[in-house]
DNA sequence: AGCACGCCGACT
DNA sequence: GTCGGCGTGCTC
């Protein structure tokens, strides 16, 4: 009987679509195999098989798959699961979740490619675009579209390129784009047999050739021919530097046939085996923690650990992590992405060795793919310390899921769908696995300690500071009464600046810490007051001093500075806004022996540029470092005596129910940083608003009642964890036709879901890409049904889409917005 | 998401 | 009269 398969395709539409099977000998294809598949006029796509049938569809011409890319799923059957789960929750559609899963190199896609014909004469002379791309490809006759369209320049070159093909000109083909190559290496052997016999009559041939000889000799000695166990293979490399003689040498041996060269498939994965030390003994608070933890998850599955910063939490994982693994299971350590850092991946490195994975989104694509594919094998690695999208690899038996630093907000995903959260989607997956998920955190989220204390998940505190390290004093500054009366010098107050030469005098080291939300540096016309603007997005723009250009934080669009203004041609554009790199500058003026370091998006591009600043301070190497809230993750330096935080009210002031918990637990982690064995550290925290509770409860590390004061704001005014949000965005490139739209799916929505509704509102960026937005929020009883939440809510965007006015509308979700 | 088709205004 | 802009609909 005819086979047939439905696909998920990496798009976003919300359904599968169903292709035939070629007769001959697929018989074993099933759910979670990669195939590729035609789709559309002339696209080729690797789609995920999500069912195998006989049912064949009705009302169109089945396409056949072209290639079936798996003899075995790389998709296990709780990671289909899984992915149904996060579709229905996040509002998004399966291909969305497939996108973001697999690593790219598992997902091959088509690109059109041009030929170039060598029998092609023109008739007379072509147009000049034509020839243009006629002389490119004399120089390269089979380039991709996309290719040619950069460098020739030219914009509608479809249309071009179909023009040429008319003529027959050219042809074209769709070729797959592998993007996946296994590592080779290359080895040498040699050709024959080899015995002792053969290779004596080598060594005869060789006499006169010293180097030639002196190779071979190396090669016996690395490969072991003549001993008894069996031949070591001998890399290029490793024989042509052992025996310190040039590759011209080895190609001498290889033309008179006694060598030949070989390429073997080695995996980019480190597989040296690391000497491993065994684990540190708890102290007593951390073995108190650790018990507790254990006799929580005989009864509840997640649990989470309240341990101030420094108290050893990453200790206490270690010992779970390695009872775990004494019962045979997997372990899935999740960090925030900015945390990730050599850190913790020595310490753990240290202990596991090499049953250790780690899975990093700066990490090469060829990498995550061979991690995926050693997840799948049997012999996966027992610990994967990785980011949010960690939780999307395979495993085979887990048994613990550790989200550090649970609080950050870095854990859900923003722009592209699914805009999911790795913290309660791994409890979702654990609880697929029947594993145990811990939660660590100095400043556990509202959320999170609502469900503690409330008696979903369970709770241990650790109060205790590792090694009797003190909690650091905290010193208010009010900011606003010295800028009355001048005394600030820039952003910094005497006081900052007192106790940074001090420290600074005793080889001490400073963090300086500037939120940047709502301080990013742009540029201000001094006579008139213009600022330069995005033409597509509805934000001013960015100053980059480094690149003497400005940007736009949405769309990465790039200008040139303007010499003057456009609107009173005033030629004085002043700097205003202190971001870090401002702040940078300030400070080397005011010290200029010491070594400054900025940590912000900017300086942090590559995981290399990352790593190099953490290191150079944590070698002493800088003095003073200067970042955003990166300098506030999990990061353990021994000598910093000052913290400096330097506005603190950007961050109360944000408009959002969730920006006095964030700017508590920014400011909380941020002192956290100083501290050291016999020193008290100090943090200087500047604000303007003295008195606002949340730099109260900051001062005295009053966490509790930060949290209290905040689950009450949250209940009255019908917020997480009482109520669950959903923003749905509406997005249009007319303003007044959005608006319209706006007005009639929230009444839509009014009609279902009653007060619940709030909006339509414009979001602090209106326009983004040309593209006006447009946000409904709703707030649903935390206990309703959130299932039939979600039917409403796509029944009101499908009633919305029949309305013939409008019809280009774009509609999205973000459930559980952070 | 692509990509093609089809409709309209701005040019030869 | 055609070229090329983008709005609309479809993809197994």
């Amino acid at each position: 009987m005819k086979k047939y398969v439905d696909v998920i395709l990496p798009l976003p539409l919300p359904r599968s679509f169903t292709y035939s099977l070629p007769e001959d000998g697929m018989e074993d294809i099933q759910p979670g195999c990669r195939v590729v598949v035609p789709f559309g006029r002339k696209k080729y796509y690797t789609a995920i098989v999500c069912n195998v049938h006989y049912c064949p569809p009705e009302g169109y011409e089945v396409k056949e798959i072209t290639t079936v890319l798996d003899t075995s799923p790389v998709l296990l059957p709780f990671q289909f699961k899984f992915w149904e789960w996060l579709a229905d929750y996040y509002l998004c559609t399966q291909g969305d979740v497939y996108k973001a899963a697999l690593p790219s190199g598992l997902k091959l896609e088509s690109e059109t490619i041009v030929e170039y014909n060598p029998d092609y004469e023109a008739e007379g002379s072509l147009p000049e675009k034509e020839q243009k791309i006629l002389d490119l490809l004399s120089q390269e006759p089979e380039q991709s579209v996309t290719r040619l369209e950069k460098e020739s320049g030219i914009k509608n070159i479809l249309t071009v390129i179909k023009s040429l093909l008319d003529k027959e000109a050219l042809f074209i083909k769709e070729e797959l784009r592998r993007t996946y190559k296994p590592k080779t290496e290359a080895r040498v052997r040699l050709v024959g047999v080899a015995d002792e016999r053969q290779l004596h009559i080598l060594f005869d041939i060789l006499s006169r050739a010293p180097k030639q000889l002196s190779l071979l000799m190396m090669y016996v000695e690395l490969s072991g021919v003549l001993g008894k166990s069996p031949i070591r293979e001998v890399s290029k490399k490793e024989l042509l530097q052992r025996a310190g003689v040039s590759p011209a040498v080895l190609s001498g041996l290889v033309d008179k046939k006694i060598f030949e060269i070989y390429f073997q498939e080695i995996g980019r994965l480190n597989k040296v085996v690391h000497e491993t030390v065994a684990l540190n003994p708890l102290n007593e608070h951390q073995l108190r923690a650790f018990t507790e933890i254990n006799n929580i998850f005989q009864n509840k599955n997640v649990c989470l650990l309240h341990g101030v910063t420094s108290s050893g939490k990453t200790e206490i994982y270690i010992h779970l992590i390695d009872e775990m693994l004494r019962q045979g299971k997997q372990v899935l350590y999740l960090l925030p992405e900015i945390a990730l850092t050599m850190q913790i991946t020595e310490r753990l490195k240290r202990v596991f060795g090499s049953r250790l994975g780690i899975y990093h989104s700066k990490f090469p694509d060829a990498e995550r793919v061979e991690i995926w594919q050693k997840q799948l094998s049997s012999q996966g690695y027992d610990i994967i310390l990785g980011v949010r999208s960690s939780v999307f690899l395979p495993f085979r038996n887990l048994g613990l899921v550790i989200v550090d630093e649970e609080h950050e907000n870095t854990y859900k995903q923003q722009d592209p769908a699914p805009r999911y959260h790795a913290r309660n989607a791994s409890i979702v997956l654990a609880s697929m696995y029947g594993a145990k998920v811990l939660l660590g955190t100095a400043t556990p989220s509202v959320e999170t300690w609502y469900n503690a204390t409330t008696g979903k998940y369970g709770l241990v505190e650790l109060k205790e500071r590792y090694k009797e390290i003190r909690l650091p004093e905290i010193i208010p500054v009010d900011i606003k009464e010295l800028h009355r009366k001048k005394r600030m010098s820039g952003q910094f107050s005497p006081l900052l600046l007192q106790y940074i030469r001090e420290a600074l005098e005793q080889k001490e080291q400073v963090i300086l810490f500037q939120n940047r939300r709502g301080f990013a540096p742009m540029i201000e016309c001094r006579t008139c007051g213009w600022v330069p603007k995005c033409k597509n997005c509805d934000v001013s723009l960015t100053y980059h001093k480094g690149i003497n250009q400005l940007t736009c934080h949405y769309c990465g669009y790039t200008y040139q500075l303007p010499r003057s203004c456009p609107a009173c041609e005033g030629v004085e554009l002043i700097n205003r806004g202190f971001g870090t790199e401002k702040i940078e500058d300030d400070i080397k003026v005011v010290f200029p022996e010491a070594s400054v370091a900025r940590m912000d998006l900017d300086t942090t591009r590559t995981r290399s540029a990352y790593e190099k600043i953490i290191a150079d301070f944590e070698q002493g190497k800088t003095d003073i470092l200067i970042g955003t809230q990166m300098v506030s993750k999990g990061l353990d330096f021994d000598h910093v005596s000052v913290v400096g935080i330097l506005n603190a009210d950007t961050m109360l002031n944000y408009p959002d129910f969730r920006s006095y918990e964030r700017a508590f637990q920014l400011m909380a982690q941020v002192a956290g940083r100083a501290g050291r064995k016999n020193k008290q550290g100090r943090v200087v925290l500047q604000t303007k608003s003295i008195d606002h509770p949340i730099i109260v409860q900051v001062m005295n590390n009053d966490y509790e009642q930060m949290v209290d004061g905040q689950l009450a704001e949250r209940q009255m005014f019908r917020y997480p964890p009482y109520y669950r949000l959903v923003y749905v965005y509406l997005k249009h490139k007319n303003e007044a036709t959005l608006e319209q739209m706006a007005d009639v799916m929230a009444g839509k929505l009014r009609s279902v879901f009653g007060s619940r509704v709030l909006g339509p509102d414009k979001p602090p960026v209106g326009r983004i890409q040309t593209l006006f937005i447009k946000k409904i929020v709703l707030k649903i009883e935390y206990n309703a049904p959130m299932s039939r939440a979600r039917e409403l809510l796509l029944q009101v965007q499908r009633e919305m889409i029949e309305d013939e006015r409008f019809k280009s509308l774009i509609v999205y979700y973000d459930v559980d917005p952070m």
